[in-house]
DNA sequence: AACGGCTCTGAAGATTTGCTGAAGATGTGC
DNA sequence: GCACATCTTCAGCAAATCTTCAGAGCCGTT
């Protein structure tokens, strides 16, 4: 899950980017407007948080922005409380979320929960294969519910590649799920990722549930 | 499918290059407006990207010269933000869609998308034929919902004749849709596959689909 | 600050898959 | 039946992917 902060405040920001990042969300930050544009047309984020109070660009642009391109990105407005006509425009504009300054943390974290459940149309936060759980609240994977033992990395591209089940999966889209934009890895990182993910995988019995699409990336068939 | 890029910085154009091959697409690329006319000459592209700012022969010119006599090219032209000029000057001449630098590459591969479905008016993404369904998006087929395991070469041509449906594919029309204007085969090797295509596909069943046009080439009857 | 454990990464080599052209078989039109 | 086009099979080659592993880095603990 990759989300970009957007806020002036760089406490908060680095507060923010640190907490979440402990949480096991891939995170982009940025101070202004301009940047959060420019990071917006690169790369895909699951959710947005973004204050509206910016320097440069305003953050009402960014949001603009955010919905013509990217459909795909849920907002979560940020705001000092008084500010009750940027929370109008907020919502009108189709921020998908609300907070007011100061908020809670772990407000903050349920409501991005909750968001992604919305995009991937989650209807709890355990998807089922057959024998094989992935609770995404806990980033843990069980098999007849005896745990696998994941790592961080090897968890993420699992759970993404459940939640897109049905879809070709490229290098670059897990690139971009598992790194912020500051990183940089050989593709050959992913492919022992995926190697070991198979391996424990298959120390359970399941296996053949990761497929590759030569040429493309990777797969899970989707099931009814 | 086949592309040409004409874009003046090799960079943008190396990694246009390499992204939208691993998408399936053959492409041809080209720095100045010369060489993209003398290519364009030749080849026949189903796509064209066309950055407006070029050395030696300007894009405008190179545009004009596509509207003239390739009336089958779709443009996607490119340009930087603020060149608002050469955007009007761009859609009155004909450009079928316009991108400003920097453009989500995700973004470009789905108007690219776009384009070749308005260019065979595809109406979505699968192409079915009686039991068979050819999915564009995901470069899959399959018989009854069973997959069809097609490498890339002979999903190419199975897709260009199902997409030309009616008409014949010559050696030449297929040798140019899934080779860059570097390549250079014997006709064996597009018999090749095309006798594997037919050899999978008897596997589930179609049989006589891909039809042999002697001294010209291979085609598919239309269905109504 | 040092330590121990765990994870990540890129290199190297093994393995798998796909492409091509050759060679011979088969088919077609005359 | 002949000449030629097309079909099929196959093996060598090239490229993509898989696997293993060791060194480096990170994190929490002492």
């Amino acid at each position: 899950m990759k989300l970009l902060i957007v806020e002036d405040s760089q406490r908060l920001r680095k507060s923010l980017q640190l907490g979440l990042k402990h949480l096991g969300f891939t995170v982009d930050t940025t101070g202004n407007g301009r940047e959060a544009i420019a990071y917006l047309r690169v790369n895909h984020y699951d959710v947005v948080l973004l204050d509206l109070m910016l320097p440069e660009v305003d953050g009402l642009s960014v949001l603009k922005e955010i919905r013509h391109r990217k459909k795909e990105s849920a907002v979560i407005v940020i705001s000092a409380k008084d500010q009750v006509d940027d929370r109008i425009l907020g919502l009108d504009l189709g921020a998908d979320d609300y907070l007011c300054k100061p908020f809670d943390f772990d407000e903050l974290h349920a409501r991005i929960k909750s968001l992604i459940r919305r995009k991937y149309q989650l209807h709890n936060n355990v998807m089922v294969f057959g024998k094989l759980k992935v609770d995404i609240d806990m980033r843990s994977v069980a098999v007849n519910k005896q745990a696998v033992n994941l790592t961080p990395n090897e968890y993420s591209i699992l759970a993404l590649l459940t939640m897109n089940q049905g879809k070709v999966m490229t290098f670059n889209n897990i690139e971009n799920h598992l790194y912020d934009s500051y990183s940089s890895v050989t593709r050959n990182a992913i492919e022992a990722h995926i190697s070991a993910v198979r391996r424990k995988l298959k120390a359970h019995q399941v296996t053949d549930l990761i497929k590759t699409r030569r040429g493309f990336g990777y797969y899970i068939d989707a099931v009814e």
